[in-house]
DNA sequence: TGACAATTTTAGACTTAACTTAATATATTA
DNA sequence: TAATATATTAAGTTAAGTCTAAAATTGTCA
């Protein structure tokens, strides 16, 4: 039995989709995927059948699509790649939301387990911390801004 | 004029070998990108052909290749994408050499310009500052060991 | 200098991925 | 049950990235 390695970027997309809209109607149509990521019924259908062939989804002929335990627990995952992006990006890094979303929709196809983890301690420590932001947090945020650092923020002087 | 867009992730790869063979040898051979890159000579026959096209190289049969000030703008671009990167990964979230490596690797070819700006700037904003690793810093990665936040950091209690 | 070795180029083919269109099949429902 | 919506299949396209094998060129050195 080989391991069949991770999935395309595409068929990520194709997951994803399905996962997200089966919490939204319950039921999930090869329609309602070609609509949302605007391609034909045809690619669906042959996507469907390569994440079936994986295990990711149930699908018999002219029925619904729906995901297996496995074919949550990754899309829950990608999703997640998604989503700890996102912030980080958005509020870490002051990315607008827009710029943040797209960012993120690249990335989560890309990012390692072990890097992600990292950024989601890193989050954790931020957004979890006090419950106002951080004053270094702040400083940067400015420093983003306008190139000169708050005077909050260089408390040690550089010694010499 | 049509803008040609992106490279491929493969071509920057060649690119980014070329710019990185010609920091040593002062010639550059098919040869040599073959070799780092480990693919056969004619793969790279064909990258360095459709790098031509876009004017990033200039080579003439049998000859050296050597990159146009506009290769040489991208593939420094793209060098710069990978250890901002890297330094991300490595200094700030404390990921293993390796890893971190490899994880710039991999990301060089996603990220775009704007999310690249405000890495550099959050990079430039921790190692700029004082001379020594900020105190925030300090905490995060004692966080990121323990799971425990260190008794600098918390210095505001959750209000209500 | 001339032949052998190394290198480069070309031509052709292969694989994989991700799509499409157009025809056919199945469901739904008015 | 006929019309409509939806799904599937078959076949083809495009593109990227690679390879092998043969041909062309260049370099070297006895």
């Amino acid at each position: 039995m080989k391991d069949k390695g991770r999935l395309t970027s595409s068929l990520e997309d194709y997951l994803e989709a399905i996962w997200l809209l089966s919490r939204e109607s319950k039921v999930v149509r090869v329609r309602d995927v070609a609509r949302y990521l605007g391609v034909t019924p045809a690619s669906v259908v042959s996507a469907v059948k390569v994440l079936a062939r994986r295990r990711l989804v149930e699908h018999e002929p002219y029925g619904y699509i729906s995901l297996t335990d496995k074919g949550v627990e990754q899309a829950t995952q990608i999703y997640k790649r998604h989503t700890i992006l996102a912030r980080f990006f958005r509020d870490i890094l002051g990315l607008d939301p827009n710029s943040a979303e797209r960012t993120a929709c690249i990335l989560e196809h890309h990012i390692s387990e072990k890097a992600l983890t990292r950024l989601t301690k890193f989050l954790e420590f931020v957004e979890e911390c006090p419950d106002a932001t951080p004053y270094w947090l702040k400083g940067l945020h400015h420093y983003m801004k306008t190139g000169k650092r708050s005077v909050i923020c260089p408390l040690r002087v550089k010694q010499r």
